[in-house]
DNA sequence: CCTTGAACCTGCGGGC
DNA sequence: TGCCCGCAGGTTCAAG
């Protein structure tokens, strides 16, 4: 389900319910998820303080004052749930951390495509999970020039290659859809084709559009919580995505003609775009 | 190394 | 109403 910003409006919905906290302990209902759950995980973080929140790609980082991270990746369905003393886990309810207000937060994925781990401070850079990671799009270090050295020379397409998680972090299947109609690029040019003013371009719609979005969770929702308790923002308005037959906004071209934003599968999933606009 | 496609799993909406 | 199909916002793995 969630991408770069709905992770981050995540995170900062786990701020005000976690930081200082102390967990005491960690219930799960299954083994694992996408992979087995780790093993001792709440004898490893019971009686551990929350010192902050962060995210990296697309992984939730919970740290801790013992000296360990608990690593939480939502998947496609996973959301996180504030829950008051008295909670009773319901169906996909996979994983509960119990604070020591008597608060909960609760991992629900019906997908089970999720990840959670328990991983040593200095071990995270080097952690299979993390080691392949690009850059953080939001950082200095992704840039036009980075952008197109990481393409150069790939025969895949552009749509394609900027949701491979080595070429840069956090963008999904919706996002690259929206960056590349942002930016006017065709999802099915060639990944290598994209080179100079073209990346320079795109680095700026990705960027646009995620901090975009990022600000949408955080002026719509109070403590980035929606009124059932479910952190982060899920239900954006999108340009292309979602929108096979419609006009692009701003379109004069006459529908009836001309199909609208058209609907293509790369890589197993749907993009969307206007090949009038994107070349 | 690169690229592609399948696999993982449940739920939902549409068509019949 | 029920059944079947395709589809869903991610990642990993095997095969070519």
């Amino acid at each position: 389900m969630p991408e770069l910003p709905e992770v981050e409006t995540v995170c900062r919905g786990l701020e005000p319910v976690m930081m200082g906290q102390v967990i005491t302990r960690i219930d799960t209902h299954r083994a694992g998820l996408r992979v087995p759950f780790p093993e001792a995980l709440s004898e490893n973080v019971a009686g551990a303080r929350v010192l902050r929140i962060a995210r990296r790609a697309k992984y939730i980082l919970i740290h801790l004052n013992n000296g360990m991270v608990l690593v939480i990746h939502l998947g496609m369905s996973g959301r996180m749930t504030v829950e008051e003393a008295g909670f009773k886990p319901a169906r996909h309810d996979h994983m509960v951390i119990h604070l020591k207000d008597k608060r909960m937060v609760a991992f629900n994925d019906a997908r089970r495509f999720g990840v959670v781990d328990l991983v040593e401070e200095g071990a995270m850079e080097s952690h299979a999970l993390f080691r392949h990671l690009g850059p953080e799009p939001l950082s200095n270090e992704f840039s036009g020039p980075a952008l197109a050295a990481k393409l150069k020379g790939k025969k895949t397409s552009v749509k394609v290659a900027i949701m491979d998680q080595r070429v840069v972090v956090g963008v999904g299947n919706i996002y690259a859809s929206e960056a590349l109609f942002l930016s006017g690029i065709s999802p099915k040019r060639l990944a290598g084709q994209v080179q100079g003013e073209r990346a320079e371009a795109l680095v700026r719609a990705i960027r646009k559009v995620l901090q975009k979005a990022i600000r949408a969770g955080g002026s719509s929702l109070r403590d980035y919580r929606q009124a059932d308790g479910e952190l982060g923002y899920f239900q954006h308005q999108f340009t292309v995505y979602n929108r096979e037959g419609q006009a692009c906004p701003g379109c004069t071209c006459d529908i009836a003609k001309t199909k609208g934003i058209l609907r293509i599968t790369q890589g197993g999933r749907s993009s969307f775009y206007c090949p009038r606009k994107q070349k």
